[in-house]
DNA sequence: GCCTTCTTGAGAATGGATGTCAAAACCGTT
DNA sequence: AACGGTTTTGACATCCATTCTCAAGAAGGC
């Protein structure tokens, strides 16, 4: 059973108050910062766990570093996320679920499972781009 | 300017004869079984190489490994993977380059780019699982 | 408060990937 | 076919996110 730790709780806490997707390593920074000693193995526990809840999302960076993110809804989503400022849409897609299990189906597959995510630069970041010429 | 050695074209070649997915590790793995020594360091950087050359396509596996296939189609595709077997299905998907990039520009992101796997298992190792049974 | 069980955390360990740099290999030129 | 500037190689060190270890500490049922 899973006991409600202080630690447990901070990380939570955080995690409530950000908006965009952040590293196991920010996250430890950030509740540093706050006060909120916790260490750095129990953040990272606490997110996978966290995670394994489907209480926060995750998205694996280019890098190989995982974000993690509490979104508004708890039900399948993908996400759209700005790789200048890291800003998130959650998205709700019905046309590429049904394409995914179509696509999959239709070539003997089954159990299938599919890995969506989208990036672009969001309206804010590509003004402030093209004001800097 | 790329030069032409013999390590490079051992690791081409190992990839022209296999048809799914490997790391890195793998390559070199069978590389040096089939007598073609090849240094480790050496395979990561002509996969990034090919990589980045648009002749192979990667892979990030759940836990963070790179896998490294040679397609057939050089152009932009997606990928339907058996997670028993690694068998995989190369997919052609109009639908979803057009919802996505539909989606991106909707809520006002430019240069949108996106990720897009497919994982199941493939007919042949559902039915051998079945006949465990 | 007691006690069993779960959780924590500092530091070590892991493992894929990249950096280092002298030696070896390419390849256009002579 | 030897030359020589430039690129590539490879053994090894290093990086870095993440996981492991395990004794000490905290939860919470009674
Ligand atoms: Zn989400
Ligand atoms: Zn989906
Ligand atoms: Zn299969
Ligand atoms: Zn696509």
């Amino acid at each position: 059973m899973q006991r409600m730790t202080r630690q447990r709780a901070a990380v939570s806490d955080a995690l409530e108050d950000l908006d965009d997707f952040r590293s196991a390593q920010q996250l430890h920074e950030i509740l540093r910062r706050r006060g909120d000693n916790v260490g750095l193995a129990t953040v990272y526990r606490t997110l996978q766990s966290l995670a394994d809840g489907g209480d926060v999302d995750v998205l694996r960076t280019e890098e190989g570093e995982n974000l993690y993110r509490r979104c508004e809804r708890r039900e399948h989503h993908h996400h759209l996320v700005c790789r200048v400022c890291g800003r998130t849409v959650e998205i709700d897609g019905p046309t590429v679920e049904a394409w995914a299990n179509q696509v999959g189906t239709s070539h003997g597959f089954v159990d299938i499972q599919h890995t969506i995510e989208l990036f672009g630069t969001c309206a804010g970041c590509a003004d402030a781009a093209s004001a800097q010429d």
